[in-house]
DNA sequence: TAATTCTATGCAAAGGTTTGCACTGCTGAC
DNA sequence: GTCAGCAGTGCAAACCTTTGCATAGAATTA
């Protein structure tokens, strides 16, 4: 519409000075009640806003907090999210949002941008093919705090906030073996991503700990994690071994698509094999049988890593470095122990 | 760090004035090649970024549109804004993206804020609770275009992208009918909300368009859309009447939830009863037996919508109404025709 | 040679707000 | 009656960039 009314259009208007209404809209102390008053007045009549990029230069601040994730389309991204904004909007910062699609060649664009744009602080969940961190020593050098939430970005210093995965599937398989499981096979992710890595692990070590060698026949390494992938991998599984008992499956979109296919073929679930997931994805306990999992503090994560983020942008702190504990939630897709 | 570097910087080392720093930066045709040269060589030497504000503050412009949407945890409105960012940013625009929570005051707050912090242009789909549109009045008398998606404001002038919902619903239960089913039931989401209220419209009409009435004993209003609601609709359809072969459900949770108690009770889906939902969330073509379901095109629907908005921003156009139209998506949980 | 054009650059304003310092006029204390 | 102190306000700088206009000198043209 018309030009919207700045400070000085009130000053004129009033015949006093901006700095004036400058100070009597910030409610400073040294302006007679009068003349507040008027101000007050005259600025709701013109429907004042004041002009925060005006304020942000002189202030040498943007209001701006900055999240990098490899998507947005997950249940876990968009969960610690929501956290995120719960703790940032309510100290008044904005939230810019954006998507590298697990590419480093976008994770590099992005964080310059965001430098550029000067962004307060940058919370950072680096993509699967993130192999340095320039990029975000870049961001750092500028004055901008970074906190790491649930990947890491091994050798950048900064904090990081992340789940105790190998807990988790430790859990997981540790559950399977105390439930009398006899054969119990692994559908692992691509290794090659720590976080899979770990969960193979913990497969590896839960078994060795008492006393059994993980069995190279059980496994199957997949090349993807969906539940198309899901389908396969069981396929495999099926042809390489026989008289498997129990499947811990690298997440739920696997064990959803493992459990399709058994169901085909007349297995029964959990009497004939165990089946456990990873994630605990909303849908998962709506499956028959309701899928036995590990569910992970995804909401709390957005809330500690904004929260740290926020701390550092006031003061210099150290580092921290918090791990969150997930849980296993047994469900119908594994029997009683 | 240190300070960033500025154009003064830049001017001072070389012994330049300011503007041509700027000219020289911005390749400006009345500038030797000599001094282009000379600048962009110490520019980068001194890493010097342009200071985004000041640009903004002078162009009067934020560079920043913004999204205001009911929820980000949900595949769809997740989905919606992958596509508005696939757009947004390769222009050049940042997005910001805020949460209502289904709130209307939440709503009012946020899109004031949004217009504080200028915004070229808002993407909004109102929350259920919505009843006024001066919000979003205010917005646009700032000079800020909008442009509503998935959901209405009744009385507010301005382009808009919605999917077909009657047509789809129409479309489910118009196979269910062709597919021979008889006592075709229906759950029905909260009517108030007028979504709901068109897949209620559309099951009735689609019967009657047959010359058969909508049966009220076939019909649940379920206070709620959740997979829970679900659960409780059907047991409450199950005592009402019997003899029913196909439920119509007014979304993908409502389905797997009823879905998940006929199982229970020993319903074969789709002999005994066809099952047919709304929304086709990632997961339903992973039940078994998979959902039967409508598609939406939610990923184009943040395309037109923010292609829709930078055209306004760029010229004032005339307001464009497009409707997109949803799939059928034949899958196991309904009887073949 | 004088007038014109062109090239390359600088000046200064503009964008809106905040804030340190200075100033005016008044009250109260000694 | 003088001075300190204070309440209330204004000035001007600062934040950094862009851009219309002016200008200086050089090159071209009549």
């Amino acid at each position: 519409m018309d030009k919207p009314a700045t400070i000085i259009d009130i000053a004129k208007a009033l015949n006093i000075s901006p700095s004036t209404v400058s100070r009597a809209l910030n409610d400073h102390p040294s302006i007679s009640a009068q003349t507040k008053k008027e101000v007050h007045e005259l600025a709701e009549k013109l429907n004042y806003q004041p002009n925060l990029t005006a304020r942000n230069l002189l202030k040498k601040r943007s209001g701006v907090i900055g999240v990098i994730i490899p998507e947005i389309t997950s249940y876990f991204f968009s969960m610690v999210i929501t956290g995120i904004q719960d703790i940032v909007s309510s100290v008044g910062y904005k939230v810019i949002i954006s998507q590298t699609n697990e590419s480093f060649e976008e994770e590099k664009k992005l964080t310059h941008e965001m430098a550029l744009m000067r962004v307060e602080g940058l919370l950072v969940s680096p993509s699967f093919n993130t192999t340095g961190f320039e990029h975000l020593e870049e961001a750092r050098k500028s004055g901008i705090p970074v906190v790491l939430f649930d990947r890491d970005c091994p050798g950048f210093e900064s904090s990081k906030v992340f789940v105790d995965v190998y807990d988790g599937a430790y859990q997981a398989v540790k559950y399977l073996i105390d439930s009398g499981c006899q054969k119990i096979a692994h559908i692992a992710g691509p290794v090659s991503i720590p976080t899979f890595q770990e969960r193979f692990n913990a497969y590896c070590n839960a078994l060795s700990d008492q006393g059994r060698a993980a069995d190279p026949a059980l496994i199957v390494y997949s090349p993807g994690f969906s539940a198309e992938d899901g389908v396969s991998a069981v396929h495999k599984l099926l042809e390489q071994t026989s008289g498997i008992d129990a499947i811990f499956c690298v997440n739920d979109a696997v064990a959803i698509g493992a459990m399709h296919v058994l169901r085909e073929k007349g297995y029964h679930i959990p009497q004939d094999i165990s089946i456990i997931g990873y994630d605990d994805e909303p849908y998962s306990c709506y499956f028959s049988p309701a899928l036995t999992t590990i569910w992970q503090p995804v909401y709390d994560m957005g809330l500690l890593s904004s929260r740290i983020l926020l701390e550092s942008i006031n003061k210099k702190a150290p580092f921290r470095h918090e791990v969150l504990k997930p849980e296993l939630v047994i469900r119908e897709s594994s029997k009683g122990a």
